[in-house]
DNA sequence: CTTGGAGTGTCAACAAGGCTGACTTAAACT
DNA sequence: AGTTTAAGTCAGCCTTGTTGACACTCCAAG
């Protein structure tokens, strides 16, 4: 791009999204997006012995209560030796309880205990903070945007299970 | 789309953006499509022996080629003993070029080797396949948005970094 | 009833990429 | 001359991801 202040009416403001100038700015603004994302829950998660892997379990735990260990696996996209270590800490310290199914008895149903509820709590509200302080900042059509974008980011799979939560939990 | 004078005190939709429900689903996204952002170079990356740490830091050389050591300390926002066994790794393999400074020669100023730039247009064009994608899809309205929250969502000094960037390649 | 496969748990080993702390070297500043 | 700054390095630790192998339980189909 020459310089970009004095664009042809037409060619300009409608496809200027799309240069690759425009999208490297867009790369970059998820980069460090993301960083202040993370940045409250991290800061909560560092003085426990906890990390973020922690965190996603609670946090899906809490939205879909009772969902299974597989199920799980599928939303975070680790392997279950991943998931089973962060599990059996959350278990053992007495955040998450796992119950047999009634139906089928090899599944295992996940649910946060109270005090796995009180965590779950804490971390969403630092991040809930932040995200409202930016939603309000940039106002409701902004905000759409923004989702919009973002569910047209993810892969199918993720765009799935995103769209199952979001209904699930309107 | 443009309904958009700031509407007095109605709790209905006007609202609706900043309830926690909503606050919820926009962090779910920011997972789900991280997840996605990622996922393309990710694959490129895994193919060689680098990861997502060198992605990052040849992506910020390339983009300002000639910065300090210390400069991409703060963008990437790692310790030093991190950054430098990235760096390491990619002087000795001849993307990186690390330049004793004129002025200062304490400094080490960072450019990307044409075999550097190779990768890097290779990580790039993965990376913006997708946001490409997703931008076409969500229209510029949209897509105006998205950046807008994404830049409200940052800590002030990264907002800084990305505004410093973003002026300077624009 | 047996057998195959699915869901789960677990062990071991490894790698990437964060971190802290301590220390060196060289150059620059005062 | 003495201090500070930029960079590099060594050593060790942690979290969180990976593979691969294996055991156990249970369901369902033959």
């Amino acid at each position: 791009m020459s310089d970009g202040r004095i664009s042809p009416p037409v060619r300009g403001d409608t496809l200027l999204f799309l240069t690759d100038e425009q999208l490297r700015q867009g790369s970059e603004a998820m980069f460090f997006a993301y960083r202040g994302f993370t940045a409250d829950p991290d800061r909560i998660l560092a003085d426990l012995t906890y990390g973020r892997a922690h965190h996603r379990a609670i946090h899906f735990i809490g939205r879909a209560p009772g969902t299974t260990v597989n199920n799980l696996l599928n939303i975070l996209g680790v392997t279950k030796q991943s998931l089973n270590r962060v599990l059996r800490t959350l278990i053992s310290d007495g955040l998450v309880e796992s119950r047999v199914g009634r139906n089928d008895k090899r599944e295992r149903h996940l649910h946060l205990t109270e005090e796995g509820r009180v965590l779950e709590q804490k971390l969403s509200d630092a991040q809930r903070a932040r995200l409202r302080a930016a939603f309000r900042e940039a106002g409701p059509e902004a905000v759409a945007g923004f989702r919009t974008v973002l569910e047209a980011m993810m892969d199918p799979e993720m765009r799935a299970s995103y769209a199952r939560l979001r209904d699930s939990g309107a």
